[in-house]
DNA sequence: TCTGGGGTCCTAGGACCC
DNA sequence: TCTGGGGTCCTAGGACCC
């Protein structure tokens, strides 16, 4: 049996590619979309040209502010973003409808037994990444690979605007550093350092356990394509870092009331039920917690929600006798409408549904709960340029 | 003047039941 | 009156990814 043959393809700078492709007069200059550089907050993306300068993504926006002081800050404007993610993958699934979508820019194809229209498999790929830089006006990278990991590696040597083919998959990994290998992070990478090793050749050679179990599922797993997995659980959260750390009670339980709204109609609109939910809270010294409580019954409901929330809430602000920098709140344990018990009645539906309209109509903060209300009051400019801000990192 | 937001997966300990 | 071990559920936290 011949081995799955694997495209991984991702877009070049994203955000900052589409910034530029809209404004065509950014196009040399070192862009950076993520936020200002006087705000608390990291940068999403950085251009090819701002890398130069040693900015990359999830550098504090303070530091790239002064890495590349004429740099070209952007808050983003991740609407556009979302609808050219769609048109990529809506490219790549012309071609084969084993598309594994890993991000807004980035994705897996398997295109075992794909190529017979073509000269090769090369060949295809080469045709995969011209119509995708057609259909979206962007530069993309691509590599080719006989497992997941070589393909993502190949593209990584392929960037940027290449395409690579990883033919010898085995030799180039194990000539790699580790810190390269998707799945070791910071943490991992300081203990294999620890024990002497930085490169994939060194970690097989010496010690072979460790290697088989990181390294080697990655590559020979069972001669096929690894599909992706469903994720075994879902969950959706809402979390802001304020613009100053805050002390204030009410104001705090003001923004929890604003998150949780937040999470309340995205979880009806998709006609979800959460059974479990997450309060989380980061004070000043960056220290973390998190509490957890299962709700009475799977539920959407602002009002049943907000009961658990404010109590785990309340204990949480008693671990440190600090102000906070951050409040987030996540719901877990997902359940679909059409798995629910019947008897699991939907409390205050009717008022909720009413509400939900009046915000689809008038805008989402036409109407708030009480306590949300204060944050309008108190600086109505930063809530807005925080509801603004969610995305996800792109390289 | 450090350190975002939205996810997934895994581990470990305690409670509880048999 | 004391003592097992296994299974399962729940919660907290950490590592990692984009």
């Amino acid at each position: 049996m011949s081995p799955p043959v694997v495209l991984h393809i991702d877009i070049d700078a994203f955000f900052a590619a589409v910034e530029v492709m809209l404004d065509p007069s950014l196009k040399g200059k070192p862009v950076i979309v993520g936020g200002m550089p006087d705000e608390r907050g990291v940068v999403c993306t950085a251009s090819y040209e701002a890398r130069r300068y040693g900015v990359h993504s999830g550098m504090p926006l303070r530091t790239a502010g002064k890495k590349c002081p004429h740099g070209i800050f952007l808050r983003g404007r991740y609407h556009v973003y979302s609808r050219i993610s769609r048109c990529f993958f809506d490219c790549l699934r012309q071609f084969s409808p084993r598309v594994d979508e890993m991000s807004v820019d980035e994705a897996y194809m398997d295109l075992s037994g794909m190529s017979y229209l073509y000269p090769s498999v090369y060949d295809m790929a080469q045709k995969i990444k011209q119509t995708a830089e057609r259909t979206i006006g962007l530069k993309v990278s691509a590599g080719l690979g006989f497992s997941k990991l070589g393909a993502k590696l190949a593209t990584e040597a392929a960037k940027p605007g290449g395409l690579f083919f990883v033919g010898q998959e085995r030799d180039f990994l194990s000539q790699l550093s580790l810190e390269k290998i998707p799945g070791i992070g910071p943490h991992t990478l300081l203990i294999l350092q620890g024990m002497g090793i930085r490169r994939v050749w060194e970690l097989e050679k010496k010690y072979p356990a460790i290697w088989k179990r990181v390294i080697a599922p990655h590559l020979y797993s069972s001669g096929k394509y690894p599909q992706k997995r469903e994720p075994a659980s879902r969950s959706f959260s809402r979390e802001t870092t304020f613009p100053r750390d805050l002390a204030n009670r009410d104001l705090l339980m003001a923004h929890l009331s604003y998150l949780l709204d937040r999470l309340s109609v995205y979880l009806a609109d998709h006609r979800l039920f959460a059974g479990r939910l997450e309060v989380k809270v980061r004070f000043s010294d960056f220290s973390t917690f998190t509490k957890r409580a299962a709700l009475d019954f799977p539920t959407f409901s602002y009002a049943e929600m907000w009961r658990v929330a404010q109590g785990l809430l309340e204990a949480l602000v008693k671990k440190r006798k600090l102000p906070l920098r951050l409040v987030g709140v996540k719901v877990e344990d997902i359940t679909q409408e059409r798995d629910l018990l019947p008897f699991v009645s939907i409390k205050g539906e009717k008022l909720g549904a009413g509400i939900r309209e009046i915000k689809e109509k008038y805008g989402f903060s036409s109407i708030s709960t009480a306590r949300a209300m204060m944050l309008e009051d108190l600086y109505p400019r930063e809530k807005e340029g925080i509801v603004l801000k969610t995305a996800s990192l792109t390289k």
